[in-house]
DNA sequence: GTCTATACACCGATAGAC
DNA sequence: GTCTATCGGTGTATAGAC
């Protein structure tokens, strides 16, 4: 799972360092604020304050550089879907992080990104399947304690809520709003109904 | 709805004309094939044999013609729709424009652009909010034939369709499959109570 | 670890001839 | 309508000193 270190003939800085964090976080930063055609070596460096050399120092490429970036992001992520899931309201919880926690303009850069980049299109694999184990995890316990909440399978509920909680994030960001709260209040009865309050 | 023509201190060429088609035509192949980081003035010259110099003399910026390239692509599956709303199962060929007709590259490349490029999102917005107010006509209709097909509303509907089949689309590309039947399985249902065949 | 300096490619956009 | 030629800028990535 961790990242796998050097392809090209020249030295190499820690992976998981101070400075390394500190250019992942310029580079979120940078994606985040200014999208994909800003997140330039030269724009990371001087965002964090060092010269562009040193990117290439502890990254071989800008293509690693990105791909480590949506790894330690997902890998976030998981952790907070695992953490929801042994809380006492795992759906809850769980669809709090898919419509509140999730950054949309994030999510649309990366999955763009991924047509072109073998091994991030790999790691979002990875991130699509584990955290869709979660749910579909959390979701297959609910149903058993609640049976009559649903006729639809834990496996298809997943994918229509995590499918809708995306398009939610991505409309709301650009201003499309029709349908939004029918949607929401599909969502909350079917919560009420597998998981009451 | 038609383009608003020229910015630059420049002479243009024609809107519509064969040439300018020509260039979308090889902007879309581009973009497509190799993404946005390809997607030059350069490449689509290339592309349909002719000079770098004669894409400013039709577009006034890339970024323009990207908006152009958008709206020109949205137009044509805006009229899909209008056509399948119009035929006698119009809830089934809306399905299948969703789920068979688009490009779940194409998009996620758009969608990408449209954080950036403000014209594009604009125009986003709108292709959105036509293709949703076709569907919901559409799903309206439908409940009002057969009301013990769904307790949701047609807007809540239109957006849960939409997403999934957005999803299902683009884990496809990348080989993603888990639960996918499940929830294909749920829609045919779904189209077997609203729109019988 | 961090720097200066730099090679080399490619980009958007324009001037102006034919 | 289409071209040649070009400017100014920015990108990835490397060599090698301190």
């Amino acid at each position: 799972m961790a990242s796998v270190q050097p392809k090209p003939d020249r030295r190499m800085g820690p992976v998981g360092s101070d400075t390394w964090n500190a250019m992942l976080d310029g580079a979120e930063a940078v994606l985040r604020d200014e999208g994909h055609a800003a997140l330039t070596s030269r724009r990371i460096a001087e965002r964090i304050g060092v010269k562009q050399r040193l990117v290439y120092y502890y990254f071989a490429t800008m293509d690693d550089l990105i791909t480590e970036l949506f790894r330690r992001l997902s890998e976030r992520e998981l952790e907070r879907f695992r953490a929801a899931r042994r809380s006492d309201r795992p759906l809850r919880e769980i669809w709090d992080i898919c419509i509140h926690t999730t950054d949309a303009r994030l999510i649309s850069e990366f999955i763009a990104l991924a047509n072109r980049i073998e091994e991030l299109s790999a790691e979002v694999v990875h991130f699509i399947e584990e955290s869709r184990r979660i749910q579909v995890d959390a979701l297959e316990a609910a149903l058993k304690r609640a049976p009559a909440a649903n006729h639809a399978s834990a496996a298809a509920l997943a994918i229509v809520a995590t499918s809708v909680a995306l398009t939610l994030t991505r409309e709301q960001k650009i201003g499309v709003d029709s349908g939004h709260d029918d949607v929401m209040a599909l969502i909350e009865a079917f919560l009420a109904r597998a998981e009451p309050s």
